[in-house]
DNA sequence: TCAGCATAGTTGAGCGCTTGACTATTCCCT
DNA sequence: AGGGAATAGTCAAGCGCTCAACTATGCTGA
């Protein structure tokens, strides 16, 4: 193992803000389009993967990967979903063991009306708050870190 | 309400990078800390606040805020953490209603021996991604949204 | 002084997630 | 062709969190 690399004091201060800023901001735009909406953030994504798929329907491990989701935990929500008519459910022709996951119009309703509240919750809560140059850093170092934790999600 | 304010393509790259990373990346620490350890990031948020209070103990009220935590959910917490025997409660002298949360020499040893795993991965997963010029970048950023989202936790 | 309000913390119900086991289907290799 | 491994998705049990209600104590002003 070796002595550890412990954090020195700048290093603390930088993981602390990072943390700290990042835990906030996930946990209030969370809160507040789920108060404002009845969506939480993690279903709010999966409305948006919908609608931007063609014909806005995904297969299921497709639309959980691009949610950052497990299988169980997509199903779960997506089982969910269906309760609330927003999404369906049908066999895949290609696949026997495949389900798609298809959304409503209800669903993209439900979806355009939450649209504004969460994008002006990330643009108070984020961008007003920064200046371009502070935007330009934070994507590149958020653009460095995907590149470590998962690469194929980069642009 | 008025139009709402769109992300542009650039502030939708930003945005998604900023989230991916700090979700994947909160999620990896976590997974990898409770995986190895036992512990869970936020049980070792509150040890490690314990550990560094006078007399290792702290008011319930104030190691929630500390822990970024809802009163209700730490309760919950320290409740199973002193089923592990690593923090006890004790009643507060100066005010009948308080209660103190006490880390235990158990609860002290568990985080000692948890801290290396933790530092390594923070090692691990961000600093050695990141350039010094990336890593004052990140700080800078968070210090930003901190000083918006609470003013109270810069340092 | 004590009624009314504020504060500290706990609790129970219910929800969503995780883990791991399970079924069903497809792929692969001989 | 057929058996075994891999893949897709679901499900049940249990854990941790949220929300709202609740108890208990302290504070404040007429």
């Amino acid at each position: 193992m070796g002595e550890p690399r412990w954090l020195d004091v700048e290093e603390q201060k930088a993981w602390r803000a990072w943390l700290y800023s990042a835990q906030l901001l996930l946990d209030r735009l969370d809160r507040d389009l789920t108060r404002r909406t009845g969506i939480s953030h993690a279903y709010y994504e999966i409305l948006v993967a919908l609608s931007e798929a063609s014909e806005r329907m995904m297969r299921m491990s497709e639309l959980a990967d691009r949610c950052l989701s497990s299988r169980s935990r997509l199903s779960h929500a997506v089982s969910r979903l269906e309760e609330r008519g927003w999404v369906r459910r049908q066999v895949c022709e290609e696949d026997g063991r495949g389900q798609l996951a298809v959304l409503t119009d209800e669903g993209f309703a439900a979806l355009e009306s939450a649209a504004p509240i969460h994008v002006e919750g990330v643009r108070r809560e984020l961008f007003d708050q920064l200046s371009p140059e502070q935007v330009e850093a934070m994507r590149n170092v958020g653009e460095t870190l995907l590149g470590h934790l998962d690469p194929s999600r980069l642009p």
